[in-house]
DNA sequence: CGTCTATTTGAATGTACTCAAAAGCGGTGG
DNA sequence: CCACCGCTTTTGAGTACATTCAAATAGACG
């Protein structure tokens, strides 16, 4: 069962019985997308966030010039939302897609916290995530603010040897915030 | 009382009792910091974090070649910590000093977790701050990678006008990732 | 095999940095 | 009150990193 990659991924922080397993479980909804299609949209109200339990997502902005900058990447076990309409409720900025035919749980911020309500366990489960997230990306900004593009890649190499493989060049250029003809340098020379 | 800043700073998200008022205010240290001086060294264990009542703070980080990257400021009604040692319990890469003299109520990453068990409440207050963070980080990640220098200091003076008034060129410079001649150029006309 | 997309490569360009020097500003002591 | 020191800001010329645009090549997929 798919949910149980959930589980494992929950008991890395706090333990579940089972009561509170299928509690959890009555308030998920399993979903699938095609590569390409969207989870979020920009305008939307995006009061869903998801755990992606196989393939990959993508959340990203896209500025006034069309161009796309890439937040985050969700493969397996991880989760994946926009977190400023999930949490206030107002209109998505990010859009997130699926590239490639994935799998996921969803739970509605609705459902969040009325589980918190019930078992504060799962409000410090997000509570901890959410504080690695806040450390994962102050990193992430820190690297874009003192490293040139090629000690970028080579970290994200090393961080993320599995996305490097999976994901194509133009996806992990607008990760890395480069053009994709730059990354081609980068990769073919320094 | 400095302490009451904290309060109405947590009742915007929960409600407290005096009975809870009390249990925090027990769990936290003032302290004053004076211009220059440290809250937190890179290399350090740094299992404090910092609400500032009086003041401004900065948290930034050192590049191998010298150069400061501020991650944060922290004037009155605002937290500061290295996130990642305060709750992972690892060395500190942060440095966190203070630009004025400060006040400031300190926790221990102890004392926060007894609080979380002892009311759930904070929990809830720390998690919900938390999600903000998040969401005001990735806002700025974004503005990094999309905005050109002079959009990105339009929209700082736009979001933080009091800060822009208060800190010295240098420090907003940092804080954009930008050098301070280019800044300097920037406000006279670029 | 043909079409569509992704990647590579190169030349010209742009954004921001480096380095250096000058000018402004604030605090301190004479 | 003025003179001096240290620090911040300004200004300019030359440079580095990364982008833009265009065209060629390679891959993926029906």
């Amino acid at each position: 069962m798919s949910i149980d990659l959930l589980f494992q991924n929950i008991e890395k922080h706090i333990v579940l019985t089972d009561k509170e397993k299928s509690m959890l479980s009555d308030f998920l909804e399993e979903k699938t997308f095609r590569k390409r299609h969207y989870f979020v949209q920009e305008g939307q109200y995006a009061n869903y966030s998801a755990f992606v339990t196989k393939g990959c997502m993508r959340s990203y902005y896209v500025d006034t010039n069309g161009f796309e900058h890439i937040l985050q990447f969700a493969i397996e076990d991880w989760w994946i939302a926009d977190m400023m309409s999930y949490t206030t409720g107002k209109e998505a900025r990010l859009n997130i897609d699926a590239l490639e035919n994935t799998e996921a749980l969803l739970i509605s911020r609705e459902n969040q916290l009325k589980l918190f309500e019930v078992c504060p366990k799962f409000e410090k489960y997000f509570r901890i995530i959410t504080e690695n997230g806040i450390v994962s990306i102050q990193n992430r900004l820190l690297e874009n603010m003192s490293l040139l593009a090629p000690e970028r890649y080579a970290n994200f190499v090393k961080k993320y040897p599995i996305l490097n493989q999976r994901l194509p060049q133009t996806q992990i250029a607008a990760f890395l915030g480069i053009t994709p003809e730059f990354l081609s340098k980068i990769r073919n020379r320094g």
